[in-house]
DNA sequence: CCCGCTACTGCATCGTGATTCAGTAGTAGA
DNA sequence: TCTACTACTGAATCACGATGCAGTAGCGGG
């Protein structure tokens, strides 16, 4: 029974996949390399030997989180026509819904990067991003008039800050409540940074 | 030279005030029970001797700071007269500024309140309480006329979660940038949602 | 078919930090 | 001043998880 070798490109992108799962689910800190391991049905070994160490390893599944996220998103958004609908779509995408595994992730990334450079690099990376696209979206819609925005960066700015804020509220604090509100809250204040019927 | 022996109620909150202190510098996982104990000049079994283990310790630690935060918006607004006036005085105690170091602990305890049932449990109350407080001072507000909320609550909730995001992209992504622009921002998203003069 | 590279493993080590425990010393009340 | 209670300590222990190392085994190229 071939122990199913695999090449590196490949293992790694395995490694890092598990590693994220682990980190959504139980935290930076309570991950062990075991637990990256076993998931895989691999040993430890392998995991140190594709990554220096743990730290290596949970910075480079941010980094690779993060890339997958913007690519996501560029691919839901690429074949979208016009910028409402561009809009809605990465908004669908980007605000907490469902057990939004994905914020679990990031509100520990948050935690985490307030003491480790690197995080906050990635994370700093990804917010930076997002918001590019947001911004882009959003000045497109200004030039075919369908927004208004006198200061489009800052209203993406607005609409992230707002949307960081729901998602801490839906997943810390928030009960399984009323997750329509939220969505409709959301959208007005999107409707009212871009001057659209509110 | 007595060595210090200290009733258990003044051992407790020192012992509690210098975990917080250590959380928020270097968060949970990262304080030692040492770290702790050599900030009070005192053994790490005195610790022990106060807190049945580490995890009580966090636990009492974020309820203590959560106590004290509570308590000091009380104070601050105790003898504040009007709602606009009580309301600044919330909003500016809240809102994220300089290094805010209570919101490095709040972002700490989001992530691990993520795990942790019983820390889910003290950062929720400590949200609600914060947001019971906002309604009843926007309410007020709307009693006298000098707010207009056709849902005082949904308003609270939504600053709130606002000012959240805030201290996200303040602390986590942002640059040490424009703190003023910030807090125009908030000012400007608490006046649309009171109907005050933008 | 053989070679050499590289993915991969098991085991041993090693540091760290929480928790235990048996005892010491202030201190308040009789 | 003696007693008993309670705050407090120092020195183990103990478990856990990361990392190091010496070696094994697929697999592609000759």
């Amino acid at each position: 029974m071939s122990r199913s070798r695999k090449d590196t490109t490949v293992r790694r992108d395995e490694i890092l996949r598990a590693t994220v799962r682990h980190v959504e689910q139980s935290g930076i800190h309570a991950v062990r390399m075991a637990d990256v391991a076993a998931d895989l049905s691999v040993s430890t070994s392998l995991v140190l030997y594709h990554f220096k160490n743990k730290e290596a390893l949970i910075a480079e599944a941010f980094t690779w989180a993060a890339q997958r996220d913007l690519e996501k998103l560029d691919r839901l958004t690429a074949d979208v026509a016009t910028a409402p609908e561009r809009l809605r779509t990465a908004l669908a995408w980007y605000a907490p819904t469902g057990q939004a595994k994905g914020w679990r992730l990031w509100i520990e990334g948050w935690a985490a990067a307030l003491r480790e450079p690197e995080l906050r690099q990635v994370g700093r990376e990804l917010d930076l991003r997002w918001k590019e696209a947001l911004v882009a979206i959003i000045q497109d819609g200004v030039h075919t008039g369908e927004f208004t925005a006198p200061d489009p960066r800052g209203a993406a700015w607005r609409i992230t800050a707002f949307l960081d804020g729901l998602a801490v509220q839906a997943l810390v604090h928030g009960g399984v409540q009323n997750r329509e509100r939220m969505q409709a809250w959301a959208r007005r204040h999107v409707a009212q940074e871009l001057g659209l019927a509110g």
